[in-house]
DNA sequence: CGATTTATTGCAACCAAGTTGCATATACGG
DNA sequence: CCGTATATGCAACTTGGTTGCAATAAATCG
């Protein structure tokens, strides 16, 4: 396998790795092949994952359920990925830069379905004024309930 | 104890007491000693309280733990009181009709002091356009994060 | 490349939050 | 005030997540 990655024609799976591998690198953290499953499996996910569902994904890579744990809360802590409960107590990862999870933005769960849209950015307005904290304008993390479109 | 309720000049504690317990029973539950003490301490309560806030203040009641988390669902589950999880993984209660816990209303968390603060229903706008599901403009809750006047 | 250092993993044990089963107690309709 | 359905208390259990520690493997350096 060693081989394979010193290949004189890198797959472009092979830059992609490589590219994890030094994000991972110049947040401090060492390349191990359970984070590059962890950090890859966030990346091409279109929605926030939970641990369970990290667990079933990499199910047969031996990766311990105990090192996904501290895999997502070390890649939260140098900020790689970002953490939230979109209120239905469950903990969800997304990459802090794929396409899917770029920016920071809204998050849309249904209460009926629990299905999970990302919003724009733009979608959700703070008004300011009396009675809003000012605070509240610099939000970090918007999350909305409701029913979705199906469920309504 | 019965002889003080069926007084002649009911205190306004007692006819207090007597709506919460005429709602209990309007809602098909029993208007027990722990239901009364929870319903009414969620609605003096001027923010959304976790079932640990619950059992701490009742703490000398002699009410069970299991006996509140019981209670607290089923006064969710006939509306009396809403649930919400303000992004900190902690199920929050908040009575449905008290002065401060009336109607819906946004909730703002500080992530860094945990504070929690209720918003007013106009503070949040949602955009309706392309890329917005319509089910999000028929939110059911809103809730923001952020970091709070004080620690920021 | 091989040795050294230090971060990371796996495993088992642990902890807290929340739930369930069941016998006892109690609210409330008659 | 009685009978019955509902609620409570207690103990046991489940689930999600954390911690301690010995074994392993990245990165660094010669």
């Amino acid at each position: 396998m060693i081989a394979a990655v010193k290949g004189r024609h890198p797959t472009p799976a092979q830059s992609k790795v490589a590219a994890l591998r030094s994000r991972l690198r110049a947040s401090g953290l060492r390349a191990t092949p359970a984070r590059l499953a962890v950090l890859s499996f966030l990346e091409s996910a279109s929605r926030p994952v939970s641990h369970a569902d990290l667990v079933e994904a990499l199910a047969d890579s031996g990766i311990d359920r105990v090192t996904l744990y501290r895999n997502l809360t070390d890649l939260t802590q140098v900020g790689l990925v970002r953490r939230a409960d979109l209120g239905d107590h469950v903990w969800r990862f997304e990459s802090a830069q794929s396409k899917s999870g770029h920016a920071e933005h809204p998050h849309f769960t249904c209460v009926e379905c629990g299905e999970i849209a990302c919003l724009s950015e733009a979608s959700v307005r703070i008004a300011q004024g009396k009675g809003i904290p000012r605070s509240a304008t610099r939000a970090l993390e918007i999350q909305i309930r409701g029913l979705c479109d199906r469920c309504s």
